[in-house]
DNA sequence: TCTGGGGTCCTAGGACCC
DNA sequence: TCTGGGGTCCTAGGACCC
């Protein structure tokens, strides 16, 4: 409300892991590549003119372009190097949100009378990551969060839109609806059936249309951005509001052996990234997805937060054994999550204190919390010294092939703690 | 097309309280 | 006893994003 006349940008590498394996190896530059194995993680833009898109499997990727390569992921160079192109954009302005690993929000309004006008901030920005990295960027340039995104998708490959104030409407008209965050494929559809395609189109419907359509909030929020109504500030230090874990499992018999293995390799991971952040979280989800792709979930919210491995696998355990007993007719599952919600920040003194959950001495042969909480902070040291794969569950107890390599487990994480700056 | 892993936000019904 | 309104929390599901 304040910000009438804010300008931001929003920075994007491009088909940023395959630029990155491009960058490593010369003699990808120019070719189609994909990398990932089984799916296809990242295209590089030779393979995106075939058809070739992320999520795909490999094996339809390989239909579409006989001569794709499929490469391995250099998961730590990409850490580095998403890190360091949101480095130049802090060297322009300390506003800067991350958004992922390879792609960022910059409010610079208050940088245009140290690096002149936002536009050749833009370039600016561009060039280096250029030079100094030696990767492709698209930046988009706006009076808002939303419409810079918009513009910055409208510049890829390696370009640069601006959109000038005053002139928000007459950009966003032509575009397809598409192109605004949120608009996926199911509301894609349900616009097309009332003949809307076009932004302009969805500025223009009856916003009583929209809220049938679609529900009251995303009907309106739909409404604002067409109309570039988007309230939205840059935010910088953004905790998450969930942390969790999940393996696709081909198709296995959902024993209990099955249910305690995974979910002891996930609660791991997740309660390991929980502590090593200070955080514990109340409320402790489950997905179970059978083999026929339909998934369902079951959630508790316990009475204190907990962020100890053991005591996550159990609830897990638990959750799951009552999703699977709702539908005895499903007896095979291709993927189990969990993760953890209505987190907490507990100082690091606080977290020495056991929470304990009810029945902890009514059970006689389970761990007290606090005997949890003390073999969780061994391993936890043990692990910082000498590597994760060095005590504890190994990501090859369940990895049958289908799996993602562990690496880059840790790359999708919203705030992982290598972020720049801050 | 037989689908990876990490997240956010919204909806809707029910329980419970004042 | 019946009725009303408002608010919060919990649970399950779904769309969407990178």
């Amino acid at each position: 409300m304040a910000n009438r006349a804010a300008t931001i940008l929003h920075a994007d590498l491009d088909a940023f892991y395959a630029s990155v394996e491009q960058l490593l190896d010369p003699s990808l530059r120019g070719r189609p590549i994909a990398v990932g194995g089984g799916v296809v993680l990242a295209a590089s833009y030779e393979a995106k003119a075939f058809g070739v898109q992320g999520g795909m499997s490999g094996r339809r990727a390989r239909e579409l372009c006989p001569d794709l390569t499929f490469v391995g992921g250099h998961f730590g160079e990409y850490q580095r190097l998403g890190d360091a192109a949101i480095g130049v954009l802090h060297d322009v302005t300390p506003l800067v949100e991350r958004i992922s690993i390879d792609e960022a929000f910059a409010d610079v309004t208050g940088s245009v009378h140290l690096f002149g006008p936002a536009p050749a901030i833009a370039e600016a920005v561009r060039r280096r990551v250029r030079d100094e990295l030696g990767l492709p960027i698209s930046v988009g340039v706006a009076t808002t969060k939303h419409l810079a995104k918009v513009a910055s998708q409208v510049a890829k490959p390696d370009g640069l839109v601006v959109v000038e104030a005053g002139t928000e409407q007459r950009f966003l008209d032509p575009l397809p609806v598409r192109l605004l965050w949120g608009v996926g494929p199911v509301t894609e559809a349900k616009l097309a059936d009332t003949g809307i395609r076009t932004v302009g189109e969805l500025a223009a419907a009856q916003p009583e249309l929209l809220r049938r359509l679609l529900g009251p909030a995303a009907g309106s929020k739909l409404g604002s951005l067409a109309v570039n109504a988007d309230p939205r500030h840059v935010e910088t230090g953004r905790r998450a509001a969930s942390m969790g874990a999940q393996s696709a499992l081909g198709r296995r018999e959902a024993t209990d052996e099955l249910l305690h293995t995974t979910f002891g390799f996930l609660a791991d991971r997740v309660a390991t990234r929980m502590r090593a952040k200070g955080r514990a979280g109340r409320c402790i989800t489950v997905r179970v997805r059978f083999a026929g792709m339909r998934s369902v979930t079951r959630s508790t919210t316990l009475p204190a937060p907990v962020s100890t491995t053991l005591t996550i696998t159990e609830v897990a355990v638990d959750l799951a054994r009552t999703a699977l007993a709702d539908h005895p007719r499903e007896r095979e599952v291709s993927l189990l999550a969990v993760s953890v919600s209505q987190l907490v920040t507990e100082p690091v003194l606080q977290l020495e204190l056991p929470l304990g959950l009810p029945g902890d001495e009514r059970r006689p042969g389970t761990p007290r919390a606090a005997d949890r909480w003390a073999v969780d902070r061994s391993i936890d040291r043990v692990r910082d010294r000498f590597g994760r794969a060095s005590v504890g569950f190994a990501a090859v107890a369940l990895s049958d092939g289908h799996g993602v390599p562990d690496e880059f487990r840790e790359l999708a994480e919203r705030d992982g703690g290598h972020g720049p700056g801050q």
